[in-house]
DNA sequence: TCAAAGTCAGAACGGCGTTCAAACTTGGTG
DNA sequence: CACCAAGTTTGAACGCCGTTCTGACTTTGA
């Protein structure tokens, strides 16, 4: 890689920097392309040499803010015995909301309105990411299924339900699953998705002093609907941290 | 009311009227002082005497949205007979559904980024509508309480965990019920909310063809958990529209 | 009748994304 | 080395936006 190359990428990534500080710091329409010039010292213009347009720029935080909290789920996941998968169901959802309330902006970002006038590229906007927390997510139902299927079975799901690509992925990591159970990966994906995104928009803090409290709550009722050890898994309980 | 009065109110009107057919046409960013007053044949300064601020024409559009979201629900619930609380759960829930899939950008405008740059007054967004939302959910948690106590009182919440606000008002309305059943309630909140946000917002799409199904499955579970029949319900199942 | 209050247009300010032509810098080739 | 092509940067420009201000016009009520 050349000099001139070298200068590119480190160019590219102060922009992704100063783009982030004031994603953080003044919410999505902070990230202007010509105050982000203003405080590299470059015109706005400027930056077109980098990104092909706004747009471009926002995708490929996206790309990075969603990987990060893959990454964070997945470590929290991941340090957890693969025999508790109570333990493991409990560490990838508060990873998710820990991560969420760290990086509102963030949150925002990949499943809100990312920004005015945003329109996603097609296959969504970091189908890289998505795809991690897709394969995480089946992964955890996967181990529950076995203890929950005596519960969970009562509606009747077809594989035609899903996305070929899904499906596809899915059945090759996953060979003996239902797909009963992948209902069950997008269930508990939406029951987290669910305290965590009303706490993110502020519609929890008006009428409770403690989410934490209430998603814990939740994610042990969650388990006891899996039929899995309760127990155990309360006495992992977090400290009520606020936001 | 004197002529003059009643030429503002028709202007106030049309101003929203216009406002929200852009916002549904060409989302949030497209609801412009400038665009309403030029397909109104005014100047765009012109609309600064009907409404302070662009931010304050928004928090009545949000006003106005988030009403009738929680008329249709009320109406929905109130359509079931009072003692088939599974059924006047899930035609809430339902209902939520179906509303946030006929008008999405309304649902972004209350539960998602409003629009760039725009901060809600103090007090939320809609106070009267979101206590509206509050007790409405808390009545179904209390229909459902002898039956769901069982099962759901694992944690220990307290009065002092919601705020002063809702808790009077809760025991006002509800003299009986215990804090559990209103932590009950916003789980319940939650639990809709999650898989009404993603499928919003289109992160459902690219993973399953029946969100419908995978809705009503999560409903049907939540009614098991809450100890309700779930038989019953599951007759009344809805058909399965794709949005 | 007449002043106060309300309503409106139009210009102006500063912000934005984006485009474009022109200058400048760098890289590699003959 | 010279030289050209490619990449980089600037600054002006276009059209959009919210907002403010001034001045004209209309309605209201005493």
């Amino acid at each position: 890689m050349g000099r001139r190359a070298r200068l590119r990428a480190q160019t590219t990534a102060e922009i992704k920097a100063i783009a982030l500080k004031h994603l953080s710091e003044g919410g999505p329409d902070a990230v202007s392309l010509r105050a982000i010039g203003r405080e590299m010292g470059m015109s706005g213009s400027a930056i077109y040499s980098y990104f092909d347009t706004r747009d471009a720029l926002i995708t490929t935080l996206i790309n990075d803010i969603y990987t990060s909290l893959l990454d964070q789920a997945e470590t929290a996941r991941d340090a957890v015995a693969p025999d508790d998968i109570a333990g493991r169901i409990l560490a990838w959802g508060q990873a998710l909301r820990v991560w969420s309330l760290a990086n509102p902006e963030g949150f925002r970002l990949i499943y809100g309105d990312p920004v005015a006038g945003y329109h996603a590229p097609t296959g969504g906007p970091a189908p890289e990411a998505a795809k991690r927390a897709c394969l995480g997510l089946t992964e955890l139902a996967a181990a529950a299924w076995p203890h929950a299927k005596a519960t969970q079975a009562s509606t009747d799901h077809q594989w035609s339900d899903f996305s070929p690509g899904l499906a596809d992925t899915i059945r090759e990591h996953f060979p003996d699953l239902p797909p009963a159970a992948v209902a069950l990966a997008l269930r508990m994906w939406g029951r987290m998705h669910g305290l965590i995104s009303l706490e993110v928009y502020g519609h929890l803090a008006t009428q409770t002093g403690d989410p934490a409290k209430l998603y814990h709550a939740e994610l042990l009722d969650l388990l006891r609907s899996l039929g899995l050890d309760v127990e155990h898994a309360r006495r992992a309980r977090t400290p009520h941290s606020s936001a």
